[in-house]
DNA sequence: TCTTCCATCACGT
DNA sequence: CTAACGACGTGATGGAAGA
């Protein structure tokens, strides 16, 4: 006996190329406004990292998709504007659109860098009508902050954030659940929130094409191809179904990890023990950075015929120790590793327990005390000049294969999910 | 036999 | 031109290991 809830969902559209833009107008107002033009925010292709992280609305006139290879994207559109990308700026610009949110309720879901939950049940009074609310949140960004957002309007999350995809930019729409079966159930099962290509195929298998369809068809049936929780759950989706509330992410990261795809493919340990220390160092910077240590590590490699594998390890003790995260990683990698040339190596912690407080315990050398010093030290000068600005001696002596791995992500802090954003979102 | 661990897959941004 | 593309975090799953 829930009470009838109101959930929006805000979306900010093409979030990375409109933040870029939007930046790059505040310094010199007479830019070009790369969403006028067609571009798009990406990576170094020479680096192996091409692919587009964000497109205009008329380089996606081209065909250009989120997630596809730079000369591909190059190709269905020669004069596309590339631009690299700068995730500070989009940490910044997402908080600000978070605090304009936080004047309409406290009941907040940041869900991603871009996205955000808000259950306005108990304050929508205070502004008004639901739809004139949403509109009046979507003039405010777009006057205050330069940006366009779209809202989607239901009782819960599931149909909020459904409908905050239809047509986009700067659009609100509802999706209440006397809505779904004729804005709903008409699309391809694909854009069912969860279902993805995998689960494309084997719904399609059992002929079903569209959210109507799978929504009256047999769980039963579904969770023999599906497995049952899934089932349930994408089932109850297609239905309209869906009670989660709408919950400040305060809860603690299950795992922080770090992972880099190199310029060139490594076969010699030497190397790949290198770009472990890089990592280690990120890893172990967010968790101190965050309170938290880590009792598991894991290793990832993805090797030159993009075949994945993994090799975790539990720690004796928990940790937040660049070294410590760097040995059992090093170890690890010994244990498993064939010595196939790789193109990506990752570390990932698991385990996380919040004992905050470094314990600075029993068995601690007088070493290890200095070497912890040393990384706290480390750790400020980075947060105070980011990137580069200090570097390990061995990691100097290499050429570097990695470029700036230290220093990646780690603003993101306590986030969950990666900020990128999908095909959707335009 | 019941739980935990491990590696992998799938999905989202 | 047979492929191909990033960097995350989370949860499910199925088989192996352990108590």
């Amino acid at each position: 006996m829930e009470r009838e809830r109101l959930i929006f969902h805000i979306d900010v559209n093409s979030a990375f190329l409109s933040w870029e833009s939007v930046d790059r107008l505040k310094k010199d107002p007479t830019a070009l406004d790369l969403r006028t033009i067609p571009s798009a925010v990406g990576g170094d292709a020479s680096k192996r990292h091409g692919i587009v992280l964000a497109k205009s609305t008329p380089a996606k006139r081209y065909g250009v998709t989120t997630g596809e290879p730079l000369a591909q994207a190059l190709k269905k559109c020669p004069h596309l504007m590339v631009v690299p990308s700068h995730f500070e700026i989009y940490v910044a610009s997402s908080r600000r659109l978070l605090k304009l949110l936080e004047e309409y309720t406290p009941d907040i879901e940041k869900f991603s860098i871009d996205e955000a939950f808000l259950d306005m049940t108990e304050t929508i009074h205070l502004f008004g009508e639901p739809l004139a609310v949403a509109d009046g949140i979507r003039r405010r960004v777009r006057e205050e902050l330069g940006f366009t957002v779209n809202v989607g309007i239901s009782s819960n999350k599931l149909l909020a954030k459904m409908a905050s995809d239809f047509e986009k930019p700067d659009r609100t729409h509802t999706l209440f659940p006397a809505e779904v079966p004729e804005k709903m159930w008409p699309l391809p099962i694909r854009e069912l929130f969860l279902v993805g290509g995998a689960a494309q195929k084997k719904l399609e298998s059992l002929g079903l094409h569209t959210i109507g369809e799978l929504a009256h068809s047999d769980p039963e049936l579904l969770a023999l191809h599906l497995g049952g929780k899934y089932a349930r759950l994408i089932h109850d989706y297609a239905n309209g179904l869906d009670s989660e509330p709408v919950a400040e992410r305060t809860a603690m990261n299950k795992g922080y990890g770090n992972r880099i795809t190199l310029s060139r493919d490594v076969s010699d340990m030497e190397e790949a023990r290198h770009v472990l220390l890089s990592l280690a160092e990120t890893v172990g910077a967010r968790l101190r950075a965050d309170h938290v240590l880590c009792n598991q590590v894991c290793v990832e490699l993805r090797d030159w015929r993009f075949h994945s594998s993994s090799h975790q390890g539990a720690l004796h003790f928990a940790t937040d120790s660049t070294s410590v995260i760097y040995e059992e990683a090093c170890r690890l990698l010994e244990e498993f590793w064939d010595r196939t040339p790789v193109r990506l190596i990752g570390i990932r912690t698991g385990k996380i327990s919040d004992h905050g407080f470094v314990q600075m315990s029993l068995f601690e050398t007088e070493q290890d005390r200095k070497r912890l010093e040393m990384e706290k030290a480390v750790d400020a000068i980075r947060s105070r000049f980011g990137t580069d600005s200090v570097k390990r001696a061995s990691f100097l002596a290499k050429d570097s294969l990695v470029d700036h791995a230290a220093s990646k992500h780690k603003h993101l802090g306590n986030q969950k999910g990666d900020p990128h954003e999908t095909d959707t979102d335009l």
